[in-house]
RNA sequence: GCCGGAAUAGCUCAGUCGGUAGAGCAACUGAUUCGUAAUCAGUAGGUCGGAGGUUCGAUUCCUCUUUCCGGCACCA
């Protein structure tokens, strides 16, 4: 006699054993047409799993996220079963819901191409048009392996035998003749997959671990309807306009070329907002106390073994043989400010020590890897590391974080997401150091009330740390900052101060940057801003153009007034109509442009025009300097816009 | 590094079922001096990513290679 309690509260009797599908049959046709899932007591069940308990359920719809995940996940079997359909020997490995879609890992023994991944479609679409029924069975885990083997399905058994415990009835999902095996839940019938897109194929390893077979991943999309699956499709595409490898080409700022993979050939305009960003990152951390430091490049590859970097990161350092001496470029700064540490006596007094550089790196990252400025073989960070006692951890983590918080505040970037990440399996230093280090960095967190999840096993090989990530203007999440807590790396590098009973002790070392590269941080930038950057940012905060050869003088006088006065103003007097030049300009993004008529030469103003196509009127010098000197207006342009 | 795809003028791209390539924009020259998103006319521009092979002949077909693109894996 299950007693059902619904999410309004409201509590229907059943006599014998019930189902979401029958309880959502009792409430209303429409509501029995529309659900596809359900919760009960929080846990998702199919429609037709029975309920024989007492139970506080949910009916799922596909305006449910959970709902639509579930859509998802269905059009995952639907591709399964189009694709033994179509090629009946293929092997049917995983297939989960991902951000906005799904995938399949299929073994096919061979790729799959552009006009297959077409007809796939098709077919998925011709199977999904007859609505046909999804049918569960639970049945014993020998049954799941025979099916599976009969069926020649070796990634299922696999999965059986190592995932699924022998006691467990795993649920099979009868697609027509199809079969899959799945947690679920799953739709009740096709009609909820109607909506969707293949995406793209590419290689995944079995697993995700590269020593496996690689299979082949198909990605697609899909969507309770046909508006939200254009909606989505539509955002790709604005998207891929933000691309910065694309708007760096049309912004002349920066260029890549094959002889020298994954470094950047920044062009003037590139190398101007790099400056910006870096003369800012220096004026704040003099103000916040740090020392700034320059140390070398090239280093004997001793130094990196006593780091321990060599080790485990020494085939992916770019080495430099000279004189029978080995060396590599610096792939971090870390080892470096130790050596500047270790110059001189040290007492307690003089932490904590905060030394910062921009470290030129290289570090030779697999060529598959590279991509744009967002990963590059040779950076800069916003470097530092604060050389402390134990017990000056919290208080200087506390302290970066204020700072990171100021820094992504000027650049627009207001949500932020904390992760800790914490030991992982291949580590120096003892357990005591890793609680030590994991518990500083979680009470940091707290103390600051941020909400923040734990990545067990993805800290540094030296210690633990917190990764700060940003979201930008379309949603999208980048990691730029961090903080590490290195209780290991001074003691291999002999750092030693004296504390105050006269003892030798060695410090902690804290690493942290804030950026992170100044290659990846601009291309987040590029990416945030379409382009559009802030006038503080932008190479180019003016042009200012004649209407005719009459006004020439007039304009080449007050370019080279605003000059003085450290503006980036550039002037465009060429024999063209101003409709051109407004043209080529705006689409140049140049924040502001300064139009010089006669009317302007005779009042000794410009007509100035936003890049959004504003008139903003005439202006004086005075009135032109207050405009361009404007800090950390940030708001990308899409919130401008709306 | 692995799987797949791509590479043609400065840029964006078309093209050749094997007979050494074309458009638009940009560049250059000339005319035009024109008030808020493209003035007109003309000129020039390419070892078709690199190396090898097949062929009478390769930008096109094959092999290798480099780089890039989409993923996977990696990310001190």
């Amino acid at each position: 006699m299950p007693q059902i309690t619904l999410p309004d509260g409201s509590v229907r009797n059943y006599e014998s054993s019930t189902s979401i599908a029958d309880i959502s049959a009792d409430i209303g046709p429409g509501l029995a047409k529309a659900a596809l899932a359900g919760e009960v007591n929080n846990e998702l069940v199919d429609m037709s799993d029975p309920i024989d308990h007492d139970a506080s359920i949910k009916i799922l719809t596909a305006k449910d996220e959970a709902g639509v995940e579930i859509i998802r996940h269905s059009c995952a079997h639907l591709l399964g079963h189009a694709i033994k359909q179509l090629w009946p020997d293929s092997q049917m490995a995983i297939g989960p819901v991902i951000d906005n879609g799904f995938y399949y890992d299929v073994d096919l023994g061979r790729p799959i191409t552009e006009e297959e991944l077409e007809q796939l479609e098709k077919r998925m679409a011709e199977l999904a048009a007859t609505n046909y029924p999804v049918i569960k069975k639970r049945v014993s885990w020998q049954q799941a392996w025979d099916t599976f083997d009969e069926r020649g399905e070796p990634y299922k058994k696999e999965i059986l035998e190592s995932d699924i415990n022998r006691d467990d009835h795993p649920g099979l999902y009868h697609h027509e003749e199809y079969i899959d095996m799945c947690r679920g839940p799953h739709v009740p019938h096709m009609g909820f997959c109607q909506h969707f897109k293949l995406m793209k194929v590419s290689g995944a390893y079995w697993r995700g671990d590269s020593k496996n077979k690689m299979l082949q991943r198909i990605y697609g999309t899909a969507w309770p309807d046909k508006k939200q699956l254009k909606t989505y499709l539509t955002q790709l595409s604005e998207a891929e306009k933000r691309d910065h490898r694309k708007i760096g080409k049309q912004l002349n700022l920066f260029h890549m070329q094959e002889e020298a993979p994954g470094m950047v050939f920044w062009h003037d305009k590139g190398w101007s907002l790099y400056q910006v960003l870096e003369q800012y990152m220096r004026s704040e951390q003099h103000a916040r106390g740090y020392k700034e430091l320059k140390t070398p490049q090239v280093v004997d590859f001793s130094l990196w073994k006593k780091s321990g970097h060599a080790d485990k990161f020494g085939d992916d350092m770019f080495a430099v043989e000279s004189e029978g001496r080995n060396y590599a470029l610096k792939p971090m700064n870390c080892p470096c400010h130790v050596q500047v540490f270790n110059q001189g006596l040290k007492s307690y007094r003089d932490l904590p020590l905060r030394f910062c550089e921009f470290g030129s790196c290289h570090r030779n990252e697999l060529s598959g890897a590279l991509h744009g400025l967002m990963r590059v073989r040779g950076f800069v960070q916003d470097d530092g590391h604060i050389f402390c006692t134990e017990d000056q951890i919290q208080s200087e983590v506390a302290e970066f974080i204020d700072f990171l918080h100021s820094v992504y505040d000027a650049f627009g970037f207001k949500d932020i997401i904390y992760r800790l990440s914490t030991r992982p399996e291949n580590r120096v230093g003892s357990d005591e150091d890793w609680d030590a280090a994991e518990a500083a960095l979680a009470q940091a967190l707290d103390a600051k009330e941020l909400p923040w999840e734990e990545l067990p096993g993805e800290g540094a090989f030296y210690g633990p740390k917190v990764e700060f990530s940003l979201r930008d203007s379309i949603g999208r999440v980048w990691q730029c900052g961090t903080v590490q807590v290195d209780f290991s790396m001074p003691g291999r590098l002999d750092a030693q101060y004296v504390a105050e009973d006269g003892s030798r002790k060695v410090p902690v070392m804290l690493h942290r940057a804030i950026l992170g590269s100044f290659e990846r941080f601009i291309g987040i930038l590029i990416e945030h801003h379409e382009g559009r950057f802030p006038v503080w940012l932008a190479p180019t905060q003016a042009v200012l153009m004649n209407i005719s050869e009459k006004q020439s003088a007039y304009v080449e006088k007050l370019q080279k007034t605003l000059k003085k006065h450290g503006l980036r103003v550039e002037s465009d007097l060429r024999n063209e109509k101003i409709g051109f030049k407004i043209r080529e300009h705006t689409l140049q993004r140049i924040p502001y442009l300064f139009v010089a008529g006669d009317k302007e030469v005779e009042a000794g103003t410009v007509a100035v025009r936003s890049r959004e196509g504003k008139d903003l009127g005439s202006m004086s010098i005075q009135d032109l300097t207050v405009l361009l000197n404007q800090k950390f207006d940030s708001t990308p342009t899409l919130e401008k816009d709306n």
